[in-house]
RNA sequence: GGCCCAUUCGUCUAGUGGUUAGGACAUCAGGUUUUCAUCCUGGAAACAGGGGUUCGAUUCCCCUAUGGGCUACCA
């Protein structure tokens, strides 16, 4: 290594084919970790080189996405920095100076070959028994490309613009081993490799050349990316050899995984849909759906990291709720697993509820407003923190907040009919009118005094807590789940108790019958 | 099919050449509570299989099986 890759700079590099999922959101945040913990620099690189998938508004959902986390990028398309541009599109120039350079040095060439001639090839291929057809050390020589024209030929078809694309030349007998920090020494017989597309027809990088080039001329120390990439690693490193870069190459960590909860394979964009569970960070509009996000779903984003970060990743100790910044700490490299981590949605709700009992009801005043807004009602801070008290420790997503407490906000719209047939018989539902005129009479409406009135009217009437205050509770919230009864009185307040003590006895009856 | 990577409770994982193989989620059973949730206690639950190496392998090596990735002028 040269002197100029001492600074640890690492690179997030996303293309904008649609929503950021989830495990792109994982290596973003395993990057920044990485650079965080040893003051490196956190670069975010958009490679839009693939016109025909390229969709509006994803740059701008990564970056949302990314702040929205607390990810944010110390160099990129929107925030610039020593390195632009950052978007591969506008970088054109320096991937086909570079191309350029390796055809003049014999290690790549030109190709004219059209897709039906490729086909040709491939089919023929076939015929002969070869099971993955491949343009190759063994076949190249038999295509049309600038290995087999004349000089004359080859400038003649790209002076008249025959459409061509360049390929790496791959040494056939060349061996290719790479250490990677995750799964070690990994090895690749060149005579295994095909001549990789570096230049398209249209005139645009493959992924493989434009990473390549980005990451030397960006002076990138560590590519940290998903396992996917390891197979064309071997191509990676071929090219920095190729441009004479062998020596200041990066370290290479891939990253295992996140596999689909219950089938075969890697989680997809489409798994979301079909499994009814969020699989990216914020919401995406597509096609007129609307897939849905952690963020909207209700989650804080310091649940979503915590939950991902250890999706293949554990800190050697018991411990499992950490902060960003906790985790910009602690995180290391050599602590990453090798094996595919199943996404476990129930585990994400746990890291969810254990984030929202951590966080101070002030700090999630802001997003239940706008949940209770949504709704039409706006009470003042002291009451949403009051409501937030009410259910802190009994929510799993921010969500919650509303389909567990509607009912602070609205009348009951649901009762749960069954309980109501259970509970109002007997000894419960005669003395129920007595206990609404005494609870119209407490004077101080607070938990401590009612709950004092109504177990000491009980106790001196020799009736049983569990025939009345269930009644209680289906009056007030026609669910017989809930927060402490007699805090909830309080928050509701004397006169709302009372409306809906007396409402009940009807609604009740007709449940009877 | 070929190449590459992987394999500890259902899931996420810790761990060591000799451990009662640890934790968490989920699950089950109790306790607490006016309910549910929280909380507490406890239970069930794993080293893929076969060969080696070794005094001894879950741990090291090989093979098989299984899973995953790649195999595009997509990233």
């Amino acid at each position: 290594m040269t002197d100029k890759k001492i600074d640890i700079r690492v690179r997030f590099a996303p293309s904008p084919t649609g929503a950021l999922h989830i495990g792109g959101v994982r290596t973003a945040l395993y990057n920044y970790l990485f650079a965080r913990k040893l003051n490196g620099t956190f670069v975010l690189r958009i490679e839009d080189t693939d016109q025909t998938r390229y969709q509006e508004g994803a740059e701008d959902y990564v970056i949302e996405a990314l702040n929205w986390l607390g990810l944010s990028p110390d160099e990129g398309p929107h925030n610039g920095g020593p390195y632009g541009p950052y978007r591969q599109s506008e970088r054109n120039d320096l991937y086909v100076k570079h191309a350029r350079q390796l055809v003049e040095s014999g290690k790549a060439y030109y190709a004219f070959d059209t897709p039906e001639e490729l086909d040709e090839m491939r089919n023929q291929l076939q015929e002969r028994g070869v099971h993955t057809p491949k343009y190759d050390a063994s076949i190249r020589m038999e295509m049309k490309n600038s290995l087999t024209m004349p000089e004359e030929k080859v400038q003649e078809l790209l002076e008249e613009g025959c459409p061509h694309v360049i390929r790496i030349k791959v040494p056939e007998d060349e061996v290719i081993t790479f250490k990677d920090e995750i799964r070690h020494v990994v090895r690749f017989e060149g005579r295994e490799l095909d001549d990789k597309v570096l230049m398209k027809a249209d005139g645009l990088p493959t992924y493989h050349l434009a990473n390549v080039v980005d990451d030397y001329t960006m002076d990138i120390s560590h590519v940290i990316r998903g396992e996917e990439w390891l197979s064309s690693t071997a191509h990676h490193v071929l090219l920095y050899r190729a441009f004479g870069w062998a020596d200041d190459m990066p370290v290479f960590a891939h990253l295992p995984l996140i596999l689909k909860p219950g089938g075969k394979g890697k989680l997809s964009k489409r798994d979301g849909k079909k499994l009814g569970i969020p699989v990216f960070p914020l919401n995406w509009e597509s096609e007129g759906e609307t897939l849905r996000g952690f963020r909207e779903e209700g989650f804080l984003s310091e649940a979503v990291i915590n939950f991902l970060a250890f999706m293949g990743w554990n800190p050697g100790t018991d411990e499992e709720i950490f902060t960003l910044d906790e985790l910009c700490e602690v995180f290391t490299l050599d602590k990453v697993g090798r094996s595919g981590a199943r996404f476990d949605y129930e585990k994400a709700l746990w890291y969810n509820q254990q984030h929202i009992i951590q966080t101070p009801a002030e700090d999630l005043r802001a997003r239940v407003e706008v949940l209770l807004a949504e709704r039409g009602h706006t009470p003042q801070a002291e009451e949403v923190l009051a409501f937030i008290g009410l259910y802190h420790e009994r929510v799993s997503t921010l969500r919650e907040f509303w389909s567990q407490g509607y009912y602070a906000f609205e009348d009951v719209s649901v009762f749960d009919e069954k309980m109501v047939r259970k509970k109002w018989k007997g000894q419960g539902q005669e003395v129920f009118s007595d206990f609404i005129d005494l609870v119209e009479k407490i004077e101080a409406f607070d938990a401590q005094e009612i709950s004092a009135v109504v177990k000491g009217y009980a106790n001196d009437h020799e009736i049983g807590l569990g025939r009345i205050l269930p009644l209680f509770r289906l009056a007030l919230c026609g669910t017989m789940q809930g927060p402490d009864l007699f805090a909830l009185m309080e928050f509701l307040g004397r006169e709302e108790c009372v409306q809906r003590m007396k409402a009940a006895p009807v609604i009740f009856d007709e449940f009877k019958n």
